[in-house]
This record gives C-alpha cells, sequence and structure tokens, in this order.
RNA sequence: CGCGGGGUGGAGCAGUGGCAGCUCGUUGGGCUCAUAACCCAAAGGUCGGAGGUUCGAAUCCUUCCCCCGCUACCA
C-alpha cells in the first residue's frame, strides 16, 4: 500500500450569540459536524473541529442590560452553557472558541480588517438613519411598523454616524466564478442556486462598523479608529481563523486553512449569506483561502412552529439526553432530518426510530447473535478461513459499505450514510432467518459434522459483522458504538488499517471469547400522557 | 412583488424520462437464537389540479391552487 499524504480536514458550527441558551436546534448542527468530524478521523484524517460563541455581539449586550448585569458576566456564563453541551452530547469538539475572552479573537480580526483595508476596500461614508440595535441593521421608515422594527416591534434608534464600508459590490463576479465553478462548494444544490441568483440581483456595499458609544465600547475596535467598533458579522466569521491564530500565522493557521483543502462550514439556511457571499468577499479581499465547501442545514421545527423563545417550546437537547439517552437524539438528528425542508421534533417520533432501528433491529441482533454464541460455541469466536478470507455471504453484503458511506458523508446526507449501515443490519437479521443457526446446532449435536462446521461459519461472521457495525456507527452513535464493540470483544479505538479497528471485513476477532450477551439499547417504555 | 423549497398509499419520507419505493402502522403467515424481538407475504397511492412535450412523465414545459422559508437579526 502506497503512503498517501495526510488528509486534512477542518470543520466548523457556526458560533452561536450566547444570549440564551442553547436549544435543540443547534444540537443539530453540533452533532451533524461531531458525526463528519469523527468520520474523518475514522478514515484517517488530520481532523479539526472548531465550534464557540459569539459573544461582541450588540444584542448580548442588551441582554445583559434587561438583566441587570455586567456584560462580561452575563456572555461568561452563557458560553459556559454552551461549551457544556459538550459532555452529554459527547462532542468530539478540539477547540470552543470565545470571540470576548481569546486573546487570538481581537489582534486577528483586526489583521483581516487591516488587509481589507489595505487592498481599498473599506471607507467611511456619512450615514443617517434608524438603527435597530436587536438586528444591528438599519431600517428605512416605510420599513417600520407603526414605528417599530418590523421583527422586534421595538422602536429603532435615530443614528446620525460616519461608518466604514466594505466595497461588497466588487466582488459579485468572482464570487460567482467560484461558486458555480465550485471552488466554493456550496450545498445542497439548490442553496447554491439561491445564493447564484441572490449575487446576480447585484451586490450592494455594506456596513462594516458602528459608533463604538452605542455599545459602551463592547465589541472589536476597529484598528486605528477607537471612535468604531466592527460589525458583528466581520468580528464573528472571522474566527474561523482567528482561533488557529491566524494574528500569526500560526502553525495551526497554516495546517488547518492554508495547506488544506477541505475547510468546512456547516450552517444554518438563515446565516447562508453571510458564509457564501460576504465571508468569501472578505477573504479575497484580504488575499486568504476561502471556504472549500458551506453545508446548509434546515431548521427543525418543533409541532411544525419555529422554535423561539418568546413562544417558549425551546427544546433542550441536554434534557432530551437525559430522558432518552445520547443515542437516542443522535441518532435520531442524523437520521430523520430531512436535507431540504424542515424537520419536526417529536418524542414520539425520536422514541419510535430508537426502539425501532436500535433497539428491535441492531440491538436485538446483536443480542441474539452473541447469545448464540456462548449457547453454541462457549462465547469463543470461531476461526474460519472463509470468514477470515472475506469470501462469506455477510461479507459480500460489506463489500464497498465503507465507499457507500464515504460518498454519502461526502454529500453531507446523514440519512443515506445510515441507511448504508442498516443495509448490513438487515442483511444480518435475515442471514440468522435463513441459515437457522438453532437448526444447525440441533443437527450438529446428533453427529452431522457438515452442520456444526456450518454453524461456526454463520456464527464467525454474524460477530465479524457486528465488528463492522460498531466501527462503521461509531460517528454516528458514539457511545452505542462502543458498547456494541464491548459485546464482541474489543475497544474502539485509534483509526487503523486492519485489526479490530479495520473499517473493512477482515475476521479480526476470531479465537476471542466474548462477554456475555446483554441488552445495549433497552426499550423506551412511555406512558402517552406523559409525552405532552 | 422578487428569489427559493415543498405538496407521493393512514403517518413520516426517498425517488430529476422507462413496470411507483422505503420505514412505521394494519392484516395474515413463519420462526423460537433474541430486547413480545426477527423473517416472509398481503392490503393500501389515478405521485396537489388542469393542459402540453414524448413511444413513454412523479420526473421536462405551461398554468392554477395550497403550505413554508429567505429578502441582508435568529442554529
Amino acid at each position: 500500500m502506497t503512503e498517501a499524504p495526510t488528509n486534512r480536514y477542518y470543520i466548523t458550527t457556526s458560533i452561536p450569540y450566547v444570549n440564551g441558551t442553547p436549544h435543540i436546534g443547534f444540537s443539530l448542527e453540533v452533532i451533524q459536524c461531531d458525526a463528519l468530524a469523527r468520520f474523518h478521523r475514522l478514515i484517517g484524517d488530520d481532523t479539526r473541529y472548531h465550534t464557540g460563541a459569539d459573544e461582541n455581539a450588540l444584542t448580548n449586550l442588551q441582554a445583559a442590560d434587561k438583566a441587570g448585569e455586567p456584560i462580561q458576566q452575563l456572555v461568561d456564563r452563557n458560553a459556559e452553557r454552551f461549551a457544556s453541551i459538550r459532555e452529554p452530547l459527547n462532542l468530539s469538539t478540539d477547540v470552543f472558541f470565545r470571540t470576548s475572552t481569546d486573546g487570538l479573537h481581537f489582534p486577528g480580526a483586526q489583521k483581516l480588517w487591516r488587509a481589507m483595508a489595505d487592498a481599498g476596500d473599506i471607507y467611511t461614508r456619512e450615514y443617517q438613519g434608524l438603527y435597530c440595535v436587536r438586528c444591528e441593521r438599519f431600517y428605512k421608515p416605510e420599513e417600520l411598523v407603526d414605528g417599530n422594527c418590523p421583527i422586534h416591534e421595538i422602536p429603532p434608534e435615530p443614528v446620525d454616524e460616519v461608518n466604514y464600508f466594505f466595497r461588497l459590490s466588487a466582488y459579485g463576479e468572482r464570487l460567482r466564478k467560484l461558486i458555480e465553478s465550485n471552488t466554493l462548494l456550496v450545498q445542497p444544490e439548490h442553496r447554491r442556486e439561491e445564493m447564484l441568483s441572490f449575487i446576480a440581483g447585484g451586490l450592494e456595499d455594506i456596513s462594516i462598523s458602528r459608533q463604538a458609544l452605542r455599545g459602551r465600547g463592547w465589541g472589536v475596535p476597529v484598528p486605528d479608529d477607537p471612535e468604531q467598533v466592527m460589525y458583528v458579522w466581520v468580528d464573528a466569521l472571522s474566527n474561523y481563523i482567528t482561533a488557529l491564530d491566524y494574528e500569526h500565522d500560526g502553525p495551526d493557521y497554516e495546517r488547518y486553512w492554508v495547506e488544506n483543502p477541505n475547510r468546512v462550514h456547516v450552517v444554518g439556511k438563515d446565516i447562508i449569506r453571510f458564509h457564501v457571499v460576504f465571508w468569501p468577499a472578505f477573504l479575497l479581499s484580504a488575499g486568504l483561502p476561502l471556504p472549500s465547501v458551506v453545508n446548509v442545514h434546515e431548521f427543525l421545527m418543533v409541532d411544525g412552529v419555529r422554535i423561539s423563545k418568546s413562544r417558549g417550546n425551546s427544546i433542550d437537547p441536554v434534557e432530551i439526553a437525559a430522558m432518552y439517552g445520547l443515542d437516542a437524539l443522535r441518532y435520531w438528528l442524523l437520521r430523520e432530518m430531512p436535507r431540504t425542508g424542515d424537520g419536526n421534533f417529536s418524542h414520539e417520533r425520536l422514541i419510535a426510530r430508537y426502539n425501532e432501528d436500535l433497539g428491535n433491529d441492531l440491538g436485538n441482533l446483536v443480542n441474539r447473535s452473541v447469545s448464540m454464541l456462548h449457547r453454541y460455541r462457549d462465547g469463543v469466536v470461531p476461526r474460519v478461513a472463509s470468514v477470515t478470507d472475506g469470501d462469506s455471504p455477510m461479507a459480500q453484503v460489506a463489500e464497498g459499505l465503507g465507499e457507500r458511506v464515504q460518498g454519502a458523508f461526502d454529500a453531507f446526507d446523514f440519512r443515506a450514510a445510515i441507511a448504508a449501515v442498516w443495509e448490513l443490519v438487515s442483511a444480518a437479521n435475515k442471514y440468522i432467518d435463513d441459515t437457522k443457526p438453532w437448526v444447525l446446532a440441533k443437527a450438529a449435536k446428533n453427529g452431522d459434522e457438515t452442520a456444526d462446521e456450518r454453524l461456526d461459519v454463520v456464527l464467525a461472521d454474524l460477530i465479524e459483522t457486528i465488528r463492522l457495525l460498531a466501527v462503521h456507527l461509531s460517528p454516528f452513535i458514539p457511545d452505542g458504538a462502543a458498547k456494541i464493540a464491548n459485546q464482541v470483544g474489543f475497544e474502539l479505538g485509534p483509526v487503523a488499517d486492519d485489526g479490530v479497528a479495520s473499517r473493512s471485513w477482515n475476521g479480526a476477532l476470531a479465537d476471542l471469547t466474548l462477554p456475555k450477551a446483554a441488552p445495549i439499547f433497552p426499550k423506551i417504555e412511555v406512558e402517552a400522557e406523559s409525552l405532552s
């Protein structure tokens, strides 16, 4: 096998405002990214999974004022809440980056600003207007409803100030070409078209600063102008590189941004413009590499209604994980969320998916297989030449599974990735019914040597199938995958091309004695009235 | 208004020119290794309406109806 150069993979979530607490919609994004990060580690990529908090937004300051609390204190407390979902959701994040406290951020963001300014893309303009602090944008008088911001229903503040503007209008053509050529790949396809259509409509220059006074100095100061702080999106978007120490062109920056073809952002559909147009334009201006992929996910609704704090229909993913188990939550999010169109969260569907897929199909498969191995072979995995050679029926089914899963991941199609693995689960359950090991065992007991050999093959086939399942499922349900691995006598560990951690059929568990069978995904039993 | 998405058996979804599929549910059967799990079979859809292109349309075109998102805050 020739030594291929190490592939690299940098993946980011968007960084949420920390004026509230994480809800299940955000967990969709971090869990999608986590599956991708874990998958890329599994195939041996040098992977960095980045997430964090956007703390310099004016909206955070307002939340603090409303709570009568010092801004830094509120931001510290809420950032901790976002950071703390790492353990209960078993996220493999490499960094949780805070834009108000991490020393890398301010100088990095200012360096980016200077680079854009040096390119001649930043200029000042007198601006008079009505400014909604919650939106952090200006409104035209005719856009107001009863004198209020149409979104937040609060009166905008009259503002008369000089702002810095970015020459976004100069970048439409270059962005169009980059997106059309998929140099900047926007997924799914219809989002790409939406952005092309947006660009074709013409880009206007955008305001990229606000008066520092309005936020009492909260935010990233504009270089050489203490009167102004950066518009939150310039500051926030830059986190993807400031966290890598863009300030000093540090080793992580070189490794994951400059010398890495895979720079992947995963974002919600609401902020697609910022990531597909604004951010790439900033980078073009500064002469820096662009993201290679922006994957856009849809929203998760609850009972068909958009999650919002004012409606009070927010659902805490940590609570769901505590109620039903993390595997249930992760599996449901990755298996059920449609690629186009919003998904709909419901306790019933989550429980149904868990019980049916994880409990009945997968968990029961492991359980019945290991039970039979103990019953007929004292828990010792038979060593069978045809199985270790990959010549057995289940090995045929598993052929190419790794490629199918990878193809689905490359397309951010988590449902297809899981479905590919599930073909193996279904085939294994069917295999048991077809081969009837209990019949073989009875015949063997009566002296039928052919049946005895056949039983070895079937059992070895099943155990190897389960080993593969544990490995392939580890990006989706790391906890459950670890339990499956334990049931067939190994620990999920670092990536390997052979042995128990291999993604390919190899019969590596032959001769091993397995622990006693124990249910991995016990059924969730709930009474209907507790679901409301 | 502009841009975009969706409308497929009871429910949730896949399916971008070639006999309409998947999961769940329902009904019947099989099996007894297993978490009352597993396997097989059946019933159930004129693919939102109308028109058109084509040998052939869920799929392409036209038009209409309904639901939703974006329009420079929101994961």
